[in-house]
DNA sequence: TGTATGTTGTTAAAAAATACACAATGTAGT
DNA sequence: ACTACATTGTGTATTTTTTAACAACATACA
């Protein structure tokens, strides 16, 4: 019960419920414990109910949870019941690799448009696109009302472009660049950081060889 | 000080510090505060004090922290100061966009190989490289003593391949595939799941609108 | 219908992470 | 050398997160 905040760590783990719910629908499995749950995914039956109880409570006593209903209801919080428009901001390797991929489409995730500053870049075909010069974008989101812009830029870049992409309402920012944003509260921004993730590994490798 | 185990809160953390000392070194900063950093990094001094001192403190009282001093010495932490070889596992869009990404070679972090099995791509040149059969990455980590093995395969793909990988003796996985990699435990894993990023934007978003 | 069993929702306890507070100690200026 | 000031390292308090425990309730079978 209760919609009071809910802590980031709990909205963390709802992707991982939501894919291990994928595949036990995928498996033909109608009904799951939160213990069974809890032994495929490697974290405690507790926290798994303690986690659905932040949102209503999805169960039912002596019987479990149904997949199905639990699937399609997490993925209601998730917001994935309604798709998404997004632009991608920049069209280097990682940008037209997420261009390509596919399965964000298969979510919802509709990406409308990609853009880049570098004239031999404008003008390529990129799936179903062609990357357009960066100076348009913001008003293809404003007519568009897109949602989301994936920022796929160099560091420099990347805090140049960012004042015309918020002004252009735009709701929330995707971003793989290197720099803390520092936008309006209204504006939502999920950091990619890669290479912090490889430095955590880095680190793993490094600390592991001591002991 | 203490060797005790740190929390993976406070490693999250680091790579972040050392890009805020790094920006700091570059506008010729010679010294910061706790306090300083602190309104920065928009965290509160106390635990900027509390994670250096896990590894010993590496500041002065009444002087604050030498800016270079501390940047190598989380450097250092994080492994940073020798180099990491690499190859990539799955030579798609994503896996030559981190092929082309040249800021992992600045850090060290050496990629000197990139596999598929897919017959359309081996052969195909990437940055300084040749795409290759995926059946001969095995045996080319084995004789290079080759430490991270980047995995950036469709879901199926990756759990078929992983086990010979494993086997040819690579340290640790960063894996981009959507799966939960079931590995023996002196194999380090840094997972990087892409479309739970975007599903945690999007539940932002979805809850945002409600308030 | 009744009883044994299974499983949730939820309260309470434990553990972990974060923030506060300040003595100890160094700096810098006179 | 002395004093005023700055800032760390660290012990303690607070908050948050995780785990444990169990009453309440549904199921399933006799």
């Amino acid at each position: 019960m209760s919609d009071r905040k809910i802590s980031q760590a709990v909205i963390g783990r709802l992707p991982r419920y939501l894919r291990y719910l994928g595949d036990l629908k995928d498996e033909g499995v109608e009904r799951v414990s939160s213990h069974e749950l809890s032994v495929r995914m490697h974290v405690t039956a507790s926290q798994i109910r303690q986690d659905f109880n932040h949102f209503g409570g999805f169960g039912q006593q002596g019987y479990g949870y149904n997949v199905n209903y639990l699937y399609d209801e997490i993925g209601k919080i998730l917001g994935l019941d309604h798709k998404h428009t997004m632009v991608i901001i920049g069209a280097g390797n990682l940008g037209q690799a997420l261009a390509n991929y596919m399965n964000f489409e298969k979510r919802g995730f509709l990406i409308l448009g990609i853009y880049d500053k570098d004239p031999a870049l404008i003008g390529k075909q990129v799936r179903n696109m062609e990357i357009e010069d960066i100076t348009k974008a913001a008003d293809f989101i404003r007519k568009n009302e897109i949602e989301i812009a994936v920022l796929t830029l160099p560091k420099a870049g990347a805090t140049s472009v960012v004042g015309d992409i918020v002004n252009s309402g735009v709701k929330a920012i995707w971003n793989f660049a290197h720099v803390d944003l520092d936008l309006p509260d209204n504006i939502i921004v999920e950091n990619v950081h890669l290479s912090e993730s490889l430095m955590k590994l880095s680190y793993k490798l490094s600390s592991g060889n001591e002991t």
